[in-house]
This record gives C-alpha cells, sequence and structure tokens, in this order.
DNA sequence: AGCACA
C-alpha cells in the first residue's frame, strides 16, 4: 500500500481484488512465469500477459482475495520488489474482479502464427523472407500475408503446435536480421501471437500467399501475362519460368562486348550452344543457349549483375529467355552457332584481343559458382553434359590447362590468335580463385 | 511504470 500512496498521480488506493495487475514486465513474459511470480503467496487460477500497448502489463488472478493480498502485502513491504526476469515489475489491485477473456486466440497455443511485422518498411518485407525466418524452426506449411489496421501481418502455418511455439518463442519481438532484408529497408521487428487457424487457405500462388505443401498450386492469375508467361514472381518481383536460354542485356558498356567475350564468359557453366547478339533499347542484349536448364540456372545465378570488366564495366543482367532453341541462320560476329563447324562465317575475327582498350585488361567477371571447366568431350555437340569438373571443389586454376584449340571444330585453320596474346589478358588476370575461371583455350575464336 | 479485441 506504501508502495502505492507514494505516488501522487496514482495515489489512490486501488479497492482490493484477488486479480493483480502488473506493468513493467519484459514484454516477452509467459503465462508461466506470472505463475511463478505469484505461486508463493497462493493459488494463480488465470493469467492473462502480453496486455496493452506495449505488451508489458499483465494480471493474475488468485483463487481468494486473501492470496492476492498477501502479494501485495508482501511486496510493499519487501526490500526487493517483484522482478521478472531481474526486470521490476510493480503491481497492484487491478480494478477488476476477474480476468475476463483470458483465453483469447492470441494466447492460445496453436499451430498457425499471426505476425506483425513492424518499421516504417514493414511492407517491403517479402514472403520469402519471412518464409526463410520461420523455416529455421520446421517446415512452413503455408503463409498468407495482409494489411490490416495492426500494419503488414502475415499468418504462418506450421505443421504443430510445438514447432509453432518454438517460433514464437524464439522470434517474437526479434527484428529481422539485416542481412536477410535488402539494404535500403529499415529495421522490421516481429510480434507474434497464436492464430485460431489450423489450416489456411491458399488458392494461388502469389506475392501474398504461398503454398509450400502444394508447388503446382496455381499461380495467381495476376502474376501471368496475356500469353500466359510468368512475368510476375512469387515474391512479387519479375520472374520468367526457366530456360536453357539466357538472355543477357549489358550495362555500362564501357568496352566492346563481342560474341567470343560473351562465349568465354558464359562456357565457364558448360557448353555453349548457340549465341545471338542484338541491339535494343539502346545496348546490346545476348541470347546465349546451353543444352540444358540446369547450365542455364547456374550461369545466371553466377552471373546475374557481375561485371565483366573490373570497375563496375560491362555489367550483366540476366534473365531467363523464352527461347529454347535459337535460330543462328549466319556465322558472324553477332552470331554464333558452335554446334555445326560447318556453318559459314563471316568477319570471324577474335575482336577481344584487339579492342582491349586497356593492355592488360581482361574480362574479369566475378561469382560465386563452382567454374566450369570445358573439357574436350563437353565440346563435342550432342555429346550428354557430364557432372565432372563441377563441384565447390574444383580448383579455378587447374594445374593444367586442357589445351585444344587445335582440335577446336569451330575454328577456321588460320584464324588462330597466336598463341601470346591468348594468354595475356585472360590467364593473367587469373590470380585469385574469384576472378573469372579458366577458359579453355578451344573456347576462343 | 498505470487496467484487458482496439
Amino acid at each position: 500500500m506504501a508502495s502505492v500512496s507514494s505516488q501522487p498521480q496514482f495515489r489512490y488506493t486501488q479497492p482490493p481484488s484477488k486479480v493483480l495487475h502488473l506493468r513493467n514486465l519484459p514484454w516477452e513474459c509467459t503465462e508461466e512465469e506470472l505463475i511463478e511470480l505469484g505461486k508463493p503467496f497462493g493459488k494463480v487460477v488465470n493469467t492473462k500477459c502480453n496486455v496493452g500497448a506495449n505488451r508489458n502489463q499483465a494480471f493474475i488472478e488468485f483463487a481468494d482475495l486473501n492470496q492476492a493480498i498477501a502479494m501485495i502485502s508482501y511486496y510493499a513491504s519487501s526490500s526487493e520488489p517483484a522482478q521478472v526476469r531481474g526486470k521490476t515489475v510493480y503491481l497492484q489491485y487491478s480494478n477488476r474482479q476477474e480476468i475476463v477473456n483470458n483465453k483469447t486466440t492470441a494466447d492460445v497455443a496453436g499451430n498457425v502464427l499471426l505476425v506483425t511485422i513492424e518499421g516504417a518498411d514493414a511492407r517491403l518485407v517479402s514472403i520469402d523472407v519471412l518464409h526463410l525466418v520461420f523455416s529455421a524452426f520446421g517446415f512452413v506449411h503455408k503463409i498468407t500475408t495482409f494489411e490490416k489496421t495492426a500494419g503488414f501481418q502475415a499468418l504462418v502455418q506450421f505443421s504443430d503446435t510445438e514447432t509453432a511455439s518454438s517460433a514464437k518463442n524464439a522470434l517474437d519481438g526479434r527484428s529481422i536480421p539485416r542481412y536477410l532484408l535488402p539494404e535500403h529497408v529499415g529495421p522490421c521487428a516481429l510480434r507474434i501471437t497464436y492464430s485460431a487457424h489450423t489450416d489456411l487457405s491458399v488458392k494461388f500462388q502469389s506475392h501474398r500467399s504461398r503454398d509450400y505443401t502444394n508447388p503446382y498450386l496455381p499461380v495467381a492469375p495476376s502474376a501471368i501475362d496475356g500469353s500466359g508467361q510468368l512475368t510476375v514472381g512469387l515474391d512479387g518481383k519479375k520472374l520468367e519460368a526457366e530456360s536453357n536460354v539466357l538472355l543477357a542485356s549489358i550495362e555500362n558498356m564501357q568496352y566492346a562486348v563481342t560474341l567470343d567475350v560473351l562465349h568465354m564468359v558464359f562456357s565457364a557453366f558448360g557448353p555453349v550452344q548457340k549465341i545471338a547478339m542484338f541491339d535494343k533499347n539502346g545496348g546490346v542484349q545476348a541470347l546465349i543457349q546451353y543444352p540444358d536448364v540446369q547450365t542455364a540456372v547456374v550461369a545466371k545465378e553466377a552471373l546475374e549483375g557481375h561485371c565483366i570488366y573490373d570497375g563496375g564495366f560491362c555489367k550483366l543482367h540476366i534473365s531467363y529467355s523464352r527461347h529454347t532453341d535459337l535460330s543462328i541462320k549466319v556465322n558472324n560476329d553477332r552470331s554464333r552457332d558452335y554446334t555445326i563447324p560447318n556453318t559459314p562465317m563471316v568477319n570471324s575475327q577474335p575482336s577481344i584481343l584487339r579492342q582491349q582498350p586497356v593492355s592488360a585488361m581482361g574480362p574479369t567477371v566475378q561469382y560465386n559458382g563452382a567454374p566450369y571447366t570445358p573439357t574436350q568431350e563437353q565440346q563435342q555437340p550432342g555429346m550428354p553434359q557430364t557432372s565432372a569438373g563441377w563441384g565447390p571443389g574444383v580448383p579455378p586454376m587447374p594445374q593444367s590447362m586442357p589445351m585444344q584449340m587445335h582440335s577446336n571444330p569451330y575454328m577456321p585453320p588460320g584464324t588462330m590468335p597466336p598463341q601470346g596474346m591468348m594468354q595475356s589478358p585472360i590467364q593473367s588476370g587469373l590470380p585469385q580463385s574469384s576472378m573469372l575461371p579458366p577458359y579453355g583455350s578451344g573456347h576462343m575464336q
């Protein structure tokens, strides 16, 4: 009582109640901790935690009024304040006589979590980031997101209550790790309660909802354009169906990017079958055809956003083409079919070596993928690509590079550049493992 | 640090 009357603005003594009002709680405070706190004084029959705007208040209801009085009296005269996790908790009689509506859906543990993403940039958190965050605790079945007055919210469905609880306990009040968010996105905290749902209804895969148990669920019509092409990814970003043909556009093309340079760069990941270059929107684009989708995926992942030359020159932007087989009518300096040795060659002078603006500068694409080392058989048209030479353990600079210029079926006799020129820009530019992987010399023309 | 689905 003394503690209550010591504060002028709340000096009025509350009439006793078997319900106590607690404040200044750590707001991760659990029901169990409240019970622990009250247990010494009597039987706690009900609690309600995470009350108030800051979720740092709670109520404890004792079986008997005398027990509540005992607790108030004890802490009124105690030198040690009531504490939860070392934080001082202030308590007083509640102005209500019983806890009502204690078990709201938010308190009843279930397999679906209601997640509120807080922060100015909450809306910029993608469903994929949420998926990543919650997947740390178990398989996430479904996620739906929506906007409410509470802000940007998501329902995250786990297999069971235990998994959901572990995620809730670990993540409630925490911020999404910065490294999972784009740089421009500010901090985003998660507030998590249980949802009353047990099974979310996800009709489409979209940037707003996802069903990870059903990868064949149709994609939302809003994400598909008139031609049936997928244009909007499930994260709301542009997305294309994977293809064995890549569309590369070159940004900031300070240096001439030739067919040969492209061939060299893209051959690092597998045999390049065809390349077609063309002008588009004032820039240069190229279609690069691999024999299979997997190779194209690896190449795209590795090269996307990277620059062919140091200093941000010739930055590659790569998407999947709708093409699956390019039609190369003539081999010239803008298009090439590497699978047909005898297609007429037009103007196939190796240009990279002549056109280097800085003599010692070679392509320096950096990427994180495993380098592909072209081998003899992988150069053979029609041969199935082996996985040999793949994997993270492949050294970026093998001891002996396969020298197969002599056997290159695509190189017309007499057009082979001098050995010294072949070596200088490319190989001398590879002192570090992060640099461009070895290109078989046979790829260069 | 101050009373509960707003």
